[in-house]
DNA sequence: CGGATTTGACCGGG
DNA sequence: CCCGGTCAAATCCG
């Protein structure tokens, strides 16, 4: 309840931030020979996507959309929408609201849309390891639903799921639902999780579970090829005519199902937004983490991510903004307990 | 060769 | 019995 507002308050101040972070970067490029256009032109986009998200945000909340089910969980925030390629359609229905049955296992759904930029296309994740269990059509669904269940399952006794179904209308949003919460250390601990998984990407992170720090790569593509945009939504009745947002029904020629469905399918909490680099800019690692929201690992109370990196390090070139971080973190704290049902 | 994905069978609630 | 979720054997991929 209450916390929701701080969450959402926090995570709009985490796009806020996140734009004022990549107008930082734009700036450098602009006083960059070395930059492109093309760069440029991509943090212009993710600037306007933040205040897009942000004032999505609002108006959500304004709208009161209430998350459909009752649990606590997280919601995952908008990230950087860009340019769309999506397109109107119909609208079919999904509603899909998880009701509780069986063990009370948190759960939350996000919506995630993928956009291919400059042709780039990539996948997007959440920072979490899935290994595909299942898939099925689902019925009144265009498009099959797919199984995800942590890849430590076994290992780490890690029983999060997830699963991921592409939008009927608009087939480069997909949404997502989580259950339950990793238990498995995979990422860091002091930042949101931001662990490797790509399957289709061809990168190998393979094992690197217990470790800390992410592959920043990930990160980085994860950020710079496509944006991804994971708004909740709100519910609406079982009525057979209610419209979701967006619809088209768009082709998305490209890539093969499979791929593009794993490709996009996780991606939700983007913890980690590192701002991204770009070739011509501050090449090193100049990485900020805004830590979104964490929800779905909200392991223990004792995540708090005592602090965020913000190795600013050599970037620091620029005086300009260098906002702090660390305040939205704290205010994001209150959240955790929030989603923290200590069931593990 | 090992691990992830695929895909149809199987299970169980409504 | 229908439908969504999971299992598991076969298959694929690196």
């Amino acid at each position: 309840m209450e916390n929701a507002s701080n969450w959402e308050k926090s995570t709009i101040a985490n796009e806020l931030i996140q734009g004022m972070e990549v107008a930082r970067q734009l700036k450098f490029h602009l006083s960059s020979s070395t930059s492109s256009p093309e760069t440029q032109q991509r943090l212009l986009q993710r600037i306007l996507s933040s205040y897009d998200n942000a004032l999505l945000l609002l108006n959500w909340n304004e709208s009161s959309a209430v998350q459909p089910q009752a649990v606590p969980a997280t919601v995952s925030v908008p990230h950087s929408p860009v340019s769309a390629d999506g397109s109107p359609g119909g609208s079919k229905d999904h509603y899909q609201d998880v009701s509780k049955k069986r063990k009370a296992l948190p759960t939350w759904r996000d919506q995630v849309r993928i956009y291919s930029e400059n042709g780039v296309e990539s996948s997007a994740d959440d920072g979490y390891s899935w290994r595909k269990y299942g898939q099925k059509d689902i019925l009144g669904a265009t498009y099959p639903r797919s199984y995800y269940r942590c890849t430590y399952r076994n290992t780490q006794s890690c029983y999060a799921t997830k699963q991921v179904q592409r939008s009927d209308n608009d087939p480069a949003v997909f949404e997502i639902n989580y259950k339950g919460k990793h238990t498995c250390l995979q990422a860091t601990n002091s930042v949101p999780p931001a662990t490797p998984e790509n399957q289709e990407l061809k990168h190998d992170n393979h094992h690197y579970h217990l470790h800390q720090q992410p592959p920043s790569d990930v990160l980085l593509n994860f950020k710079s090829n496509l944006r991804v945009e994971t708004e909740d939504f709100e519910k609406k009745e079982a009525s057979s005519s209610f419209s979701f947002p967006y619809g088209i029904k768009n082709l998305t020629n490209d890539g093969q199902p499979s791929s593009f469905s794993q490709l996009v399918n996780e991606n939700l909490m983007g913890n980690f937004s590192p701002s991204f680099i770009s070739p011509a800019t501050s090449g090193s690692s100049y990485f900020s983490v805004s830590p979104y929201q964490m929800n779905s690992f909200g392991q223990f109370p004792d995540t708090d991510h005592n602090e965020i990196i913000s190795a600013n390090t050599s970037t620091t070139n620029s005086p300009i903004l260098d906002l702090d971080f660390h305040i939205d973190h704290v205010d994001l704290d209150p959240n955790f307990p929030f989603d923290t049902p200590g069931f593990f």
